[in-house]
DNA sequence: CCTGTCAATTAGAGAA
DNA sequence: TTCTCTAATTGACAGG
């Protein structure tokens, strides 16, 4: 991996609009335009009639959360939607028909679930990743079993174990999961 | 050029 | 306050 560069967290229309961050309208549109909390498209038609005032271009959440904004300094707090049970139930269920949508099939359970394209993309892209580092760790975890028990056939028990117990443990103090992660109980099992 | 993916990271939210 | 989970962001890269 290629060494990375200051993230920009805290991406700020303000900056866009000072020239602080050296993009320009192109640029700007482009980038915001792979963000979802900020709509390129809207900026560039904003940018038109607001320049050089500060305003949010955040696109509504779909969660409980609004998004926040601290007058004081004028900076966009990043704003995390909470997505709902029946949300998470919905994508959980189809992750584990399809680890990857059409664009048709993003639409649609977008549509259908009241998120955003991206968002529902996102999700899908968090959620293979979070299934490699899971599935990696217990590969891991299962040579070091198996080079500690060593022929005491204790693997698969151990590794059974392990995998329960931090399952438990993620999911101890949000009960709610338990339910919607269905998905993983009989096939993990 | 555009759009998508991955891998890594950041940061918000809530429980302990 | 700390810790965990996870939505969002980022850069690099690939394919059309």
């Amino acid at each position: 991996m290629s060494e990375r560069v200051r993230p920009l967290t805290s991406f700020l229309i303000e900056d866009i609009l000072s020239g602080k961050e050296g993009l320009d309208r192109k640029g700007c549109a482009q980038k915001t335009e792979r963000c979802s909390q900020w709509d390129g498209r809207e900026l560039s038609q904003r940018l038109d009639s607001e320049q050089g005032s500060s305003f949010a271009a955040r696109k509504e959440s779909p969660g409980r959360n609004e998004p926040t904004e601290s007058a004081s300094d004028g900076k966009q707090k990043r704003s995390r939607a909470a997505f709902t049970h029946l949300q998470v139930l919905e994508l959980e269920k189809k992750f584990n028909q399809q680890k990857y949508l059409s664009a048709p099939e993003r639409a649609h359970l977008a549509g259908a679930l009241r998120l955003t394209e991206t968002q529902v993309k996102i999700w899908f892209q968090n959620r293979r990743y979070k299934t490699k580092r899971k599935q990696q760790s217990a590969e891991l975890f299962h040579k070091d079993v198996d080079y500690k028990s060593d022929g005491l056939g204790l693997g698969e028990d151990l590794l059974r174990a392990s995998l329960l117990g931090a399952l438990c443990r993620s999911y101890h103090c949000r009960p709610q999961l338990c339910d919607r992660t269905y998905a993983w109980r009989p096939a993990l099992w």
